[in-house]
DNA sequence: AAGGCATATGGGAGCGCTCCCACCTCGATG
DNA sequence: CATCGAGGTGGGAGCGCTCCCATATGCCTT
């Protein structure tokens, strides 16, 4: 007795069995269940109450065969860059999307893809259309999960975008203006020799920032030097390796835009290793506003773009689109803002 | 024709299909796919050969519909203390975990929990076995989910624990150890009026570092002193306002053990504020060696504890428990380790 | 009073898969 | 040479649901 009980795991009532015990058919309680307005008060109540008494829950998976829906969607993080961990980017991004998403009946599936292999198997989870749609963030020039996405028609949007032509839908920040405003910023408190580090250029966002970065400075009129210019990765070691490149080769600048904070974190130390004070000798600007500026000694002067809602209109825009699967590009551009703090 | 060519997004082949053109039957299709041995080397060829012709890839659905599992598992964050990108503790399991998930089949669903009503959401999931097992972080003392995780007999497994007679499966560090080695640090520099700023107390880990700090004093024979001991909850704002209060009742303290890095770092303003200086007038020491601790001023000195590894163990106990169900406990405690640096 | 229409309802068919059982081959055995 | 079992194989049944069509019900129109 006592081991037929505890045998089974109290069996999941189905469908059936609800309509049974309301005495009506199973296209009645499907139809309550989905909330169709189709239903007669009476029908309805009696349905309810025995899906109550029952503890009735659908079964996603029969609902998912026959609909070849699954309720859910995939916030890809390609991890090859940045560690999640250091990358505040990201967690704020799963914020935002997390957020966005608990409204809806969609689940975020969470993948972080690091080699090759795993590109591999996300390449045929997305095959087999196991989600209704896919965020991606972080892209690469030349990634080739987009153009799959497009060939699969998977509904998707990317945070950041591959080119300025980009045909799959997206969300990112204004990062050639947030860039302009730094430098613009570091030209009226009367710094000249402005120098940059910048992020990978593959990544279309570093490149506008680089763009941005040279846009200002024709603006005043300052003449190009490409000595001024350094290559990064969005990491603290390559800001400060990048600091290090930039004091080398123009000793005398008196500025430096850093294309993210953790970089600008780096330069800090290398200029601190050269000697140099900030901002007296040296003025320097992160971009993110991340919770890093804060903690530097001296607190960055940084560009704040607002991530939580990136996350949160790539949502939106995603919703939309599986919604009404007529493919139609929806770009969308966040505004980006100064924060002065004392490194400038 | 072309009308027809783009109206069905090439219909994804069955089990079925693929049986038809390798001529066998469904049974074989379904034992190659599953890696069963009992199938001929001659039938295993000719599936093999025709799902990669028809690019064939399992609906995963059908196949959930009769073995009920769903291949996926759940990571369950409860954002009512921190937020994600403050801390970076979630980003370290979150790292783990995906990583450690990776080889298996099993795909990550993330679960951010903000209020009663989302939790009220995630139990209905639970219910409806949508996911084969569940990771929880961030367990409060009354939290209700591990209790319906135990009724609903889904394999799960903490980070952290209830209190020490947790009977669900845990990870954990060495909490206790870990701030024991703190305080006898601080100790071992001639430090005597040790306060602390604790982390939320029906953590058991928060308990854990209280309890690790008041053993280091009476292993050492310094008299208790409640008065240095202040509440936060792991914020940095949490960290200011103890510490303020801990100057205020008492002045002439010379050190202080924070439960939390972004505690440590909020400390380390209201100690500025006061005039005191770091580590001269006061020596200050974190907990969780994250990356705030190397970009304060001073660096902190921290209780290193595996995070990321803390999630890779949480997978693989999650997976032995989902492998066979026979629910045995699976407890995990992790050594920490002390990293000194400028603040003390 | 008969017909017409909108609204509700029941239930068959079928989604794509795994499970399992019946069956079919063969080589080994007595 | 009949018998047996092990290894392979085909395919029926059924997982729990939605879709859709046939049917029923009630009320308004002429």
């Amino acid at each position: 007795m006592s081991r037929a009980a505890q045998q089974p795991p109290a069996a999941r009532p189905t469908l059936e069995a609800v309509a049974a015990r309301a005495g009506v058919g199973r296209g009645t309680v499907s139809r309550v269940v989905n909330g169709s307005s189709k239903v007669s008060a009476k029908a309805r109540a009696a349905v309810e109450q025995a899906i109550a008494e029952l503890g009735y829950v659908p079964n996603q998976a029969a609902r998912s065969l026959v609909t070849s829906r699954t309720d859910a969607v995939a916030l890809v993080i390609p991890e090859s860059v940045a560690k999640l961990s250091s990358e505040p980017y990201f967690s704020d991004i799963i914020t935002g999307v997390s957020a966005e998403l608990a409204d809806s009946d969609l689940q975020l599936l969470l993948v972080l893809v690091r080699d090759e292999h795993e590109r591999e198997r996300l390449s045929r989870y997305l095959t087999a259309r196991r989600v209704d749609g896919v965020l991606l963030v972080s892209v690469h020039q030349d990634d080739p999960l987009p153009e799959l996405l497009e060939r699969l028609e998977l509904p998707a949007v990317l945070g950041g975008r591959r080119s300025e032509r980009e045909t799959l839908s997206y969300v990112h920040a204004d990062n050639a203006g947030g860039a302009r405003a730094a430098v613009r910023h570091l030209l009226s408190r009367g710094r000249t020799a402005i120098g940059t580090v910048t992020g990978p250029l593959d990544i279309e966002g570093a490149a506008a920032r680089l763009a941005g970065y040279r846009q200002a400075l024709a603006e005043a009129a300052v003449p190009a030097d490409e000595g001024l210019v350094a290559h990064g990765d969005f990491t603290e070691r390559g800001g400060r390796e990048g600091m290090r490149e930039l004091l080398a080769r123009r000793p005398g600048l008196d500025a430096v835009f850093c294309a993210s904070d953790l970089m600008a974190a780096g330069a800090l130390q290398a200029l601190r290793e050269a000697g140099r004070r900030v901002p007296q000798d040296v003025a320097v600007v992160g971009f993110d506003d991340s919770v890093v500026a804060r903690h530097t000694e001296p607190p960055l002067t940084s560009v704040r773009q607002p991530i939580e809602e990136t996350g949160r209109l790539m949502v939106r825009s995603l919703l939309k689109e599986i919604a009404q699967p007529g493919r139609f590009r929806r770009q969308t551009v966040l505004p980006t803002e100064l924060v002065v703090r004392e490194s400038s």
